[in-house]
DNA sequence: CCAAAAGTGTTATGTCTACACCCATGA
DNA sequence: TCATGGGTGTAGACATAACACTTTTGG
């Protein structure tokens, strides 16, 4: 593996002690950790597992394990995130870092390789499992500190966040929030509760009918909340979510922005 | 590290053979590889090594080596950066992806964790070393398969240049490629090589210098080519390039796109 | 009927593009 | 002086934001 050149006997090239010697390599554990967001109750949550054993016994934990030596990075994380959820659904997993300080692991040299996956109705699998071990939480939560993670996991939700963010306005990555058929104003809500500001639905709706065969009306109609109110159209999801985004861009000026 | 809750007695959630023991975990050697673009000639180039040794000895490689159990990524990839170039500036290190098919390296399972750098005047770097095992060549070049890189390079280096494309939108990382100080022409002609597009002169300036504080007249005046024309204004870079870009998004529609 | 939410229209403002035009230099 | 590239002006196309207004529901 990608040995330098220089090998063992060259003198380094800019005068960096050459006291390492590349035919011993130091082994290191290999593992993939899954941040797996949903939207419940109008906000961003994600699905942390508790630690049955130390270190950090207790805590919460982003589900993860050991990358194994037959499968690429990929299939791990899918089947990660499979284990933990059974769904199979790859297309919405994506790589976003890699994690690999020292000390991030008491026990050994772990490096870790971080996915985010984007789910709709992982309510309902959690319920399905053992609630004492599995939850949904919101990620306000973890990122102001009400919630404490076990190792870096707070610095990788964060990035996970970020990565997110940006999937939102460069991807069609919104549609992975929602249900298989949804209105427009759900829509909208992720698109408020990743970024935290407020949109103006009449021009939600028109960006996001613009961007041809993103959005598919399916012709029926959602029953109104409580309030009443007149229904909304129940539009499906269109080509997959790779070309370009539906809505552009976060506010150019710092504007818009709503306090958390 | 990480190891799931649902330990080697729990029965999986999902129907997953449990045929895993956490307990045992696989060894992997963990290397960093670091891929080094800069301008020259006008166009996109890297920093490639030739390989002294099996396998794929003699061919050209990404720069890289192995992480060491007691420093960080990031600090393993500068530690790169600097044994190769003599370069000592983190700031525009970049980790865009890890890679661990199970086959990219034939003697072991390697991981790697790769990097971006983006210089300026990596021709004389390169100049004072042996120029037989390391040379800048023509991204295009690496592209196109007519220089044909060892291990799964190609698709690293495929990565490192979409990740170069999206930074120069997102962040001001344009004014890494170029010198301390530069005209705007120097600056345009980046966009136009890594986007392979053709900007507006008019438009270019107008948008770079409405970014407030993003470039910074220096007052002085570079010579005009052999060919004549009006000196041009030199700029040096302003602060850092983290708030977000000056020129804005690749073409909305492919227009204006030039054929390679 | 009233409140609430969906959806349409309209207008002001801002941004982007193309291109005409002037400026300063080398040969 | 002409060719070349730097720099400014400007008009139309287009995108965005704000908000008034109409529609359709529940109570």
């Amino acid at each position: 593996m990608e040995t330098k050149t220089s090998g063992a006997g060259v003198p380094s090239r800019a005068g960096v002690p050459a006291d390492y010697d590349p035919s011993r390599f130091p082994p290191f554990a290999v593992t993939v950790d899954v941040v797996i967001l949903t939207m419940s109750e109008g906000t961003l949550h994600a699905l942390l597992v508790r630690r049955g054993e130390a270190p950090f016994q207790g805590m919460w934990a982003i589900p993860g394990g050991f990358k194994r030596p037959a499968e690429t990075l990929d299939e791990a994380a899918k089947r990660e995130l499979a284990e933990e959820t059974g769904v199979d659904a790859a297309s919405l997993l994506t790589q976003f870092g890699a994690y690999g300080d020292p000390e991030r692991d008491p026990r050994m040299n772990v490096v870790t390789v971080a996915y985010l996956a984007v789910l709709r109705d992982v309510g309902a699998i959690v319920a399905g499992t053992d609630a004492a071990d599995a939850a949904l939480v919101p990620v306000s939560d973890v990122l102001t500190g009400t919630i404490d993670l076990a190792f870096d996991h707070l610095r990788i939700v964060r990035d996970a966040i970020q990565r997110v963010r940006v999937e939102l306005e460069v991807t069609g990555i919104a549609t992975a929030f929602v249900g298989a058929t949804f209105t427009l104003a759900e829509l909208r809500a992720v698109y408020e509760a990743v970024w935290n500001v407020q949109l103006d639905a009449a021009n939600f709706r028109r960006s996001v009918v613009a961007e041809d065969g993103w959005v598919i009306p399916t012709g029926r109609r959602a029953r109104p909340g409580a309030a009443g109110g007149r229904p909304a159209e129940l539009y499906r999801a269109g080509r997959a979510w790779n070309h370009g985004g539906p809505i552009r861009r976060l506010p150019r000026n710092g504007k818009r922005e709503v306090q958390a």
